[in-house]
DNA sequence: TTGAAAGCGCTACCAT
DNA sequence: ATGGTAGCGCTTTCAA
């Protein structure tokens, strides 16, 4: 007997009454005799009917679902925002298909591909390192989908980005470093062309100018971030002549790399070099020294960028595309106190 | 002229074609001419086809979609398992659809709702820690629905099952402190009805009798595992005539905890009291002491449980159920390591 | 207050 | 090799 899901018309035909009615008492409309919806509401409960989203999405052209591109949901900065938006969605009844890039460009395409033939209604993406093509993402907004890019944002397009403020963290970061007595400071840095590298290095650079500390070129290591390159950058910074008494690092992972290859050599932390890390993962409250970071509002960014996605779903015409720059928190801990 | 997406109807209409025909030329059936299926996808190219999901999910009643339930997905564990159902979920063409039941019993039914109304193929679940009554996962299996439960599973329901071997990995825990030279091992559990603090109490109590090493009540602590919660049952702990040489917790942020609580009191890791945790958390690594933990395949569970659904969804008649126990690895750090 | 029927985009069956 | 058509489950006119 079997055959598959209950349908509203298993409902009609139990009832003996047409599948408009059926339709129309499930959804509660008041045109129809309360006695019917009453018996309409009970047979389905006894029989266990499940409304089929699929169904309801094919007529009303709206699957009420969210697609998500991140380059990999384990790390704790997209795991949170994907959390935060899965949350968000949630209470206003929308569901999130996930997908990973794994930094890769053509995944990256492949998954754009295989969202907009899920029909989601919207599509929050944060770039792989690799994507430099947007080919595809202006395909998605030529194709009138709500897109909103977070954190890795791509320029080019006119729509919603949320972002952080990497600037005004490096430059706090760097600020307290200044103002916990450090005067040569190290900027542990990530690939040359990546925004992110760049406007943290702006923010550096400009803290150091901010306080009348000369730049010095040897200080500023821009690095591949992988474990044995990190190894090297730090060892040639502590031979040179006049090593760093800090070290601005673009993140935590790298930081506390730095932290613990300084440790293995004896230096001590703060006291000789004093460390500043960038946004505030788990680990970084429990190791030792605790580590001073600048933490960002993941979860919080997450709930942003679904907000807008669906303000822009609802408002399709009268939306603005907007940038959001989220303001970063300087987390002072044990690892540049100095004072 | 924009109406929304370009459908197999628009394609036929400017070829001058059936719908049929596209239909059968898209899919690339050898019963149409190969001039007519090189218009067809050209065709398509240009107008940025892309073909509907939904529409194929109606007519075919499957959606090549897993849904996936787990309590919060920031934690690292939840986090790389749902990657490793992605990753495979994607390589045989299937999506996913992520909620969360924040651990509320009442989201998680809610959750399934959402997700039998999606129609998803198969479903993976982790229960809430709330969850008692189990009727909307008895629903979910009368509906035919393949389902796979991991990590936190359901004994009373014949599906298959992913799980740590729990008992196991305490046992190695325990006994590697004992050969450590503790002799008065705390086991920091969880709540007392949990299967994994069942699971793991026993693993603990096993490996002191088979040592020898009498079980003492005073030492064994059942915590709610709040952070308030762990501080008191610590310094009652610390507080007893004959305090214990070493903590085996339930999972590394437990241990975590006791290890920022003993530090702060001056008591000496391991010198005074070993600590042992459960999960390898990627703090743990980066501690100090670092933690010595048993680490539990993530990644490599989401993958099997994704494997299982898909080859239930596959074979739905001649597949069995099946319990996979995977095994935990003892990693030895510094915060045990006495000899 | 209810029913019949069209149609969302697609596939598959039956013709030709 | 191609076209016509029914139907997946649902909503929404239009009629009654």
């Amino acid at each position: 007997m079997k055959k598959g899901q209950v349908t509203i018309r298993d409902i009609a035909l139990k009832l003996d009454i047409s599948i408009s009615t059926v339709s129309r008492a499930l959804r509660g409309m008041d045109e129809v005799k309360p006695e019917t919806k009453k018996a309409v509401m009970e047979m389905a409960q006894k029989m266990n009917y499940e409304p089929n989203l699929i169904a309801q999405s094919l007529r009303s052209n709206r699957t009420n679902t969210l697609g998500i591109i991140v380059p990999d949901l384990v790390p704790h900065f997209f795991a949170a925002n994907i959390s935060g938006m899965q949350e968000l969605a949630a209470k206003r009844n929308y569901n999130v298909m996930i997908c990973q890039s794994n930094e890769s460009y053509e995944t990256e395409i492949k998954n754009v591909h295989t969202l907009v033939s899920s029909r989601v209604d919207g599509l929050l993406i944060s770039l792989s390192r690799e994507t430099k093509n947007y080919d595809h993402l202006h395909s998605i907004y030529a194709r009138g989908i709500p897109l909103v890019f977070f954190d890795r944002v791509c320029e080019e397009i006119d729509t919603t980005k949320v972002i952080v403020d990497d600037h005004d963290g490096a430059f706090k970061g760097t600020e307290h470093l200044i103002q916990q007595g450090c005067r040569r400071i190290a900027h542990l840095s990530g690939p040359e062309k990546l925004a992110i590298s760049k406007n943290r290095l702006r923010g550096y650079l400009d803290a150091l100018r901010e306080n009348n500390i000369e730049a010095d070129e040897n200080l500023i290591r821009h690095s591949t971030l992988t474990e044995e390159d990190i190894v090297q950058q730090v060892n040639s910074l502590m031979n040179l002549p006049n090593p760093p008494d800090a070290i601005f690092a673009i993140n935590d992972p790298a930081a506390i790399q730095a932290m613990l290859i300084l440790k293995e050599k004896g230096i001590k932390i703060p006291g000789q070099v004093a460390i500043v890390g960038f946004t505030n993962e788990p680990a970084s409250a429990l190791i030792e020294p605790s580590l001073t970071t600048l933490s960002q509002p993941t979860y919080q960014m997450g709930q942003i960028a679904a907000r807008h996605a669906l303000e822009q779903i609802k408002n399709s015409d009268s939306y603005t595309p907007q940038t959001i720059i989220l303001k970063t928190q300087l987390i002072v801990r044990n690892s540049s106190r100095r004072i």
